[in-house]
RNA sequence: GCCGCGUUCGUCUAGGGGUUAGGACGCCGGCCUUUCACGCCGGUAACACGGGUUCAAAUCCCGUACGCGGUACCA
């Protein structure tokens, strides 16, 4: 121990005088039982040996964070000190200081941490390895909803005693209470965080929809007129878990295909394919009327003259329409798409597919 | 090492002396359907372990194990 209190006064004066560097400490009174209540833990005990004397000045003048949080929240006239868990070891400090200093410390509250889904404090670098955004700018950049992501983060640890669980901000707000927050540590879960966020896309209105996808549609260099995109999004609203789905995986609904899902046309695209959506197309280009109902009934009628399910023709078109087996409803699907662009793909498809 | 905080399905959690231990995500099956989703219905799966206390313990107490955090003139 080399300080004021292993030395005379007349040492450390001299010490002091002769300009050497020093730091002010807290002295930390021995053997007590330093205890604060916690919001969240309840009754949290330290014994004061097992507490450092702390630095407060550190040589150059500057406060530690200790003596500033201390200062600064007494200032502030701060009520309630909410932080993670990683603090609750420098909280008894920091009730020393109020102390010494013959403050009221205000109502502390230490939140679970969250975890890797490996385990261990999620850091930048093992929430990348496993795919999980880190930066609330990387969440925006995959499409992640504000408010999915604030609901999902608020589930860990905090419950609101129903069972319900999906919330908007202003429900969040009213629910929420710390008395309903929990103590243990919580992994994360992106499984569930994706489903939060299809939840939550899922109760966007379609304007609110449109200025969502944007960004994305723009990222592809795709430009599209608001009233057709105002289609699409109704035609797929419920199939969308991340805003960015539309510019990918939807991608068909503003430009042709540019591959068969191989598949899928080993599976769909029979030897007569071709033929049957050659006929449809010519059927279609042939329509005055290009609605939902006259292209189905157009299709169902090809069926039953050339004598085969109306599945041997749907399928096939919406390959070729699409580039996929799967989708929305084909016939509501051709009407979005209109007639020109429906007959064009047709038309490729044939003569790719054969 | 020492100090602290934790431990209910794989994950998020409800429940906190007597419950068929509930819900959600995921997964599996079914229904719907031209496909795939959505939706709906059903299934799978948990009280870390050992001692107490008690008529009765997942629930209260102690210990062990395990996990996490903290141990700076960082925050």
């Amino acid at each position: 121990m080399d300080n004021s209190l292993t030395h005379s006064k007349g040492v450390v004066r001299m010490r002091l005088e002769s300009g050497e560097e020093n730091v002010i400490r807290l002295r930390v009174p021995e053997n007590v039982t330093v205890q604060f209540n916690d919001l969240i833990k309840g009754a949290v005990k330290v014994d004061s040996t097992n507490i450092d004397d702390q630095v407060l000045v550190k040589s150059d003048g500057m406060p530690t964070y200790h003596l500033a949080n201390v200062v600064d929240d007494h200032h502030m006239a701060i009520t309630h000190v909410i932080r993670g868990d990683e603090w609750i070891p420098s909280t008894p400090k920091h009730i020393l200081l109020y102390q010494a200093l013959g403050w009221q410390p205000p109502v502390m509250a230490h939140l679970p941490l969250i975890l890797s889904p490996t385990g261990g404090k999620l850091s930048k670098r093992s929430a990348q390895r496993q795919g999980i955004p880190i930066n609330v700018r990387d969440y925006k950049a995959q499409g992640f909803e504000p408010q999915a992501v604030v609901n999902f983060l608020a589930l860990l640890g905090w419950n609101p005693g129903t069972e319900e669980e999906v919330f908007d901000l202003e429900e969040l707000v009213s629910a929420f209470s710390l008395e309903r927050v929990g103590s243990a540590p919580a992994k994360f879960d992106l499984d569930k965080l994706n489903w939060f966020n299809a939840q939550h896309l899922r109760r966007l209105k379609t304007g609110a929809l449109l200025e969502r996808v944007k960004p994305f549609l723009d990222e592809q260099g795709m430009v599209v007129k608001d009233d057709y995109l105002r289609k699409v999004c109704l035609l797929v609203h419920d199939r969308l878990q991340h805003a960015k789905d539309l510019a990918t995986q939807f991608s068909y609904c503003f430009v042709d295909p540019v591959a068969y899902d191989p598949v899928g046309v080993k599976k769909r695209w029979k030897s007569d394919a071709a033929s049957l959506v050659n006929e449809y197309s010519v059927r279609l280009n042939a329509l005055t009327s290009f609605n939902e109902d006259t292209v189905e009934s157009e299709l169902r009628d090809l069926a039953a003259s050339r004598e085969v399910g109306a599945g041997r023709i749907i399928h096939p078109v919406r390959l070729a329409v699409s580039g996929t087996t799967a989708g929305p409803g084909l016939f509501a699907l051709l009407r979005v798409l209109g007639q020109r662009t429906c007959v064009r793909r047709l038309q490729n498809a044939v003569a790719r597919l054969g």
